[in-house]
DNA sequence: TTTTGACTTGTCAATATCTGTCTAATGTAA
DNA sequence: TTACATTAGACAGATATTGACAAGTCAAAA
């Protein structure tokens, strides 16, 4: 799912009005709706007000926020699979090498 | 391998030099140089000049110029690989979605 | 039906980031 | 030294992102 439902899907199961939350953020209602909709990327800041917010794991939310700005990166491509492939190799050998 | 690395090689391998690449490329010698050591991330036109100058696969250049990005991204998060696997799974849902 | 409240959309100015080039510096081989 | 390849830093212009505002939709209540 991606992140915007994500947090929708949260923010609806704790009852909580986009006004609400979006003022917890010091944001715009609106702001937030276009994030809750995909429209607009949240910044890594706003990830967190909204962990906060909404009461759930700051890790957990900045994970699913990077994956899908990897998607949204990605997801036209005809080989997305073996773009990440290449990324995850890439990464294996950077930690790798860090140690 | 990362991309700027690879290119380099690819370069080297075939003996040319950056002016004669970038001239190729329509772009100064000091912005290829950059892009080579990464410190600059090469534009997708770019990436398909250099697959041009270097008679590269555009596709396979491509490719690892996006799997750079990702790295770029996501390379300092101590858990890189959970947010790749969450991607993946996300493109896979929307592979299957839009059949 | 009007009103109300939640949410959505389009637009805009301000700000931030990116881009490519120039110049000067560094490295290196003849 | 000289000549040539490469690199670093700084800059202006181009482009993208940001958040807010105002006006819109929609559904339920009055």
């Amino acid at each position: 799912m991606a992140f915007g439902n994500y947090i929708r899907k949260l923010r609806e199961e704790k009852q909580l009005l986009l006004r609400e939350v979006a003022s917890q953020m010091s944001i715009d209602t609106a702001l937030l709706s276009k994030i809750e909709r995909g429209t607009r990327i949240a910044r890594k800041e706003q990830v967190e007000d909204l962990a906060e917010a909404l009461n759930e794991s700051e890790n957990e939310l900045l994970k699913l926020w990077m994956a899908d700005k990897i998607v949204k990166m990605i997801k036209d491509e005809s080989n997305s699979t073996e773009i990440l492939k290449k990324a995850e190799e890439e990464i294996k050998n950077l930690t790798n090498k860090k140690q």
